[in-house]
DNA sequence: CTGAAAGCGCTTACAG
DNA sequence: CTGAAAGCGCTTACAG
């Protein structure tokens, strides 16, 4: 590219720098011709700005809820920030991950699970924005989360609407923060309609906790429940299932299951439990709002944001949910 | 850092570096507690080499089997090589990804989504490596897939030594490369055997279109199958739920059911269809080495590797399956 | 084994 | 609007 200065090259393309039109779209034409893109590590040591922020994740978020990823990548993508997926696939693997984010210099990270607070303090030395996202944050960190106790409320209280008195849950274990608050709110409306809760059990969000929990209850000849809550819709298939297929029980005119996310199989003719979805496209956008302006050094007045969950019903018995119809 | 040179704590983070183990020591010690990491960015301009390899991966892909991100994931990370993620949600986001690639002076790109020729080409220009997962390569492309012909084969062999004789295919859509091989597989084996086919309907790998093809057929009056053979497990649950809840049949007593994958969902009670597993660990082990062969330039003498697929046992009807026992 | 110097490919005041 | 120069934070021959 002769009869220009490197400076040119840059300015041409940066949005808004001062280049005449005309150079510009010479320059770029070039550019073209020649297949020449400006190295972004480059810039990104030149600006000490990398445009990529941490996605750390665990495994099994993705596995059952492969959406988030998907819509955060969306969100930011929109922004012209990449992602850079750290995906755990147990807590044990954060360790490095603080050095791998710090040394990637990246702008901020997105934390879907949970981070030790030495990590955090870390990323706080490095002036590196921490956003949580369906997690509770820490003193001064943001967060983007779903309000998982009204979500509990929400399909307590439409099983209650539906005539059901008589609850079995299927809860998180203790560590869930989620799994908590989601139950929290089922006993709360629960409690304020008198309605009683007769039978108990914890798992971890997996489909054979589910089975587990069903199974368990018979063997104790607990069986005078009607409906069936669980943390997520994971377990609540199981139990369903554990339902039809251990016990021959006909549901869900006997015993209605219903679970959280509203995954793509709670709504299969098999299964077709109750559930609440999350907005997740809202909270990645929120989450990549947020995390932009937190980047630019704003900080956001309010940086917990909280969206509401929203019912999906299942079918009624018998007519095939318009949901799975083609 | 003082008395120290830059280029000593270089090479104090370099291994195999000519350092005086003492001072290294030191300089390691300092950094630790300075909190200083290098910054790779700047590695990466030094050195021309980020040590990042995009992975282009259809976001239906991840929905259904999130396990190949993971598996990914973790063969990379083994190897030192972080993953840069293009998530791509139809056909047609593909063109920008070339840029960024270039742009981010990538070390090599595993395609696990088609990639029109013109990109091809241009990241051969920039003799950027490309590996193909479970994807046709083009010419002079490495591969890493699973031998989805022999998964045809396989899963036929299965039913066929079960005694059914008349098959109904769900097949996958025209352009669908993985779809038409396994299918191939199928046809060739019942071929063999003597057994006859006798309905076909076309789906793009959704849970509806199983759906849809079982009812059409109950539409059209084709009702004297013994076994449904779908291309993907998603529409096989969806053949099955047809079966079990638009027809009421008693399955699979009568009419056994076959697809590909293995996805978790394929084990549950309300389904266990018998399907091929891929062996995607093994793949994605086999993807990192490959690129990481490629990155430093050796071709590696065979670069179409081919996986062979493991059959899943439906669990006989009415015994549950021991893998959804806890 | 070690340090000074040049270079990786960009950006950004600065002076014009 | 434009170019020369300095700088981003590293690495790597080179000479010692």
């Amino acid at each position: 590219m002769v009869g220009v200065s490197e400076s040119a090259v840059s300015r041409a393309f940066t949005p808004g720098a001062s280049v005449a039109p005309k150079k510009r779209a010479e320059i770029l034409r070039a550019a073209q011709e020649l297949g020449y893109q400006p190295n972004i590590m480059a810039r990104a040591v030149a600006t000490r700005r990398s445009n990529v922020v941490g996605l750390i994740l665990f495994n099994e978020t993705n596995r059952h809820h492969p959406e988030v990823l998907l819509a955060l990548s969306q969100a930011f993508s929109g922004l012209g920030v990449r992602i850079m997926l750290f995906l755990l696939d147990d807590d044990e693997q954060i360790g490095d991950v603080t050095d791998h984010i710090l040394s990637y210099q990246l702008d901020g990270v997105i934390a879907a699970a949970a981070v030790p607070a030495a990590h955090l303090q870390q990323l706080e030395r490095a002036s590196v924005p921490v956003l949580f996202y369906n997690r509770p944050a820490g003193l001064g960190f943001a967060s983007v989360a779903c309000d998982h106790h009204a979500s509990g409320l929400v399909i307590a209280r439409h099983l209650l609407d539906k005539g059901h008195r008589r609850f079995a849950l299927v809860r998180a274990k203790e560590d869930s923060l989620v799994g908590a608050e989601r139950m929290r709110g089922v006993e709360d409306e629960l409690a304020r309609a008198g309605a009683c809760i007769v039978a108990e059990h914890r798992g971890d969000f997996a489909y054979d906790d589910g089975l587990v929990a069903v199974t368990a209850w018979a063997d104790q000849g607990v069986g005078d429940y009607d409906a069936i809550i669980a943390a997520n819709d994971m377990m609540a298939i199981g139990a369903k299932d554990a339902l039809v297929h251990r016990l021959a029980k006909s549901v869900p005119d006997q015993i209605e299951v219903a679970g959280f996310d509203a995954i793509e199989s709670s709504r299969w003719l098999s299964h077709n439990i109750a559930s609440v979805e999350q907005p997740i496209e809202q909270m990645a956008n929120a989450a990549a709002l947020i995390m932009a302006a937190q980047i630019k050094g704003e900080r956001l007045p309010d940086e917990q944001l909280r969206f509401p969950g929203k019912l999906q019903h299942a079918a009624p018995a018998g007519e095939p949910s318009p949901r799975t119809l083609p």
